[in-house]
DNA sequence: CGCAACGGAGAACGATCGTTCTCCCACGGA
DNA sequence: TCCGTGGGAGAACGATCGTTCTCCGTTGCG
């Protein structure tokens, strides 16, 4: 017998795979039940609808995803080169085999005028991510307009790596993200 | 009796408005139908399978887009402008009440894994839209690594916009693009 | 040893979807 | 006027989906 949370967390493993994968809306709970090896009854015990999965989901990779940066930040000392690190983190998961894109942006256009639960879950997860690079923005000493603007080239990074298949893109943003950096700690140049 | 054409457009605009607002797997072919105005029998008659319609629908899009982007940067004469001109665009088109985001990175997301022809679709989209902008930043005189920047900030604004809520990600995107091309324009600054 | 509760496997159910088919009316040529 | 073609309205069909239910074996406790 599996005991609940290892339960809960073969689903939810398995499930973020087919939904990461292949979308939400064309992965039947059926697959996710074969994926995860355990009783449709048990997925629904544990996971009252489908909604409350892909919720359980996402909820599950913004933890991965939270660690990571965390991780790749906390590896540097510098706070610009902790801004930096950020586009490091996001070329290191753009070669990896599996990958599609922001989970979060994929389900965001699939499922946020449908689902409001998972619209809200996508929103708290940007969100927190803004507000961690505002928090290194801040940290460098850096005026907090600049937080924005990397967090959109770290966004516009991972929809251009997925669709145009370019792991480069996290490069490009990277390149941008140190000269927008450096010009806004450097002090205002002296009016020619 | 309504010729082909306009039978077409008909579909093609109602498709877009069902699809972009819902999703496409959320919005079904009868939808479609009492939206157009039209017979299921006429529908299936133009487009043979409901693959062909979203195929149709975005290269539609992506006619209204080029045409948007053109019409906004035909707008100013210096290349510089053009170049910022593209995020007034998007400017413009974020506090529209029914953005939703991208359709392009939308529709990728959701079925870009299932539909071959969809993912090559959007893709030729963003490959021309990068085209474009790098063609920008030719007659700007700037170095051809900014392009790449500035369309990886446009797509940022786009998803940041979408999922946020904040029609302010174009004035941001906007800034930052500035900086990168007062940069990328300015002679390499002598080392102290 | 007996029984009751639980979980697994999978059938079943109702809804919906993409696609096709049927029926019927309107209209144009001999 | 009569007939044949074409298109509209909508039923029909087969597949699939989310969700529930049935049946049965197992297991833990008295």
């Amino acid at each position: 017998m599996i005991d609940d949370d290892t339960a809960r967390e073969q689903i939810v493993t398995a499930a973020d795979r087919l939904f990461y994968g292949r979308g939400v809306q064309a992965v039947g709970m059926d697959a996710v039940r074969a994926a995860a090896g355990v009783s449709l009854k048990r997925i629904y015990a544990l996971f009252p609808s489908k909604d409350d999965l892909v919720v359980a989901v996402l909820q599950h990779r913004t933890q991965r995803w939270n660690a990571g940066i965390l991780a790749a930040t906390a590896a540097v000392g510098d706070p610009r080169d902790k801004l930096l690190a950020v586009f490091d983190f996001l070329a290191g998961w753009f070669v990896e085999e599996d990958f599609r894109g922001c989970a979060f942006i994929n389900s965001f256009g699939e499922l946020g005028a449908l689902s409001p639960r998972v619209a809200t879950t996508v929103r708290d997860q940007k969100s927190s991510f803004q507000d961690y690079v505002a928090a290194l923005v801040h940290d460098a000493g850096a005026p907090a307009n600049l937080a924005p603007q990397l967090a959109i080239l770290a966004e516009g990074a991972q929809t251009t790596a997925a669709i145009a298949g370019r792991p480069d893109a996290a490069h490009q943003a990277r390149d941008a993200a140190a000269t927008l950096i450096e010009v806004a700690l450097r002090p205002a140049p002296t009016p020619a």
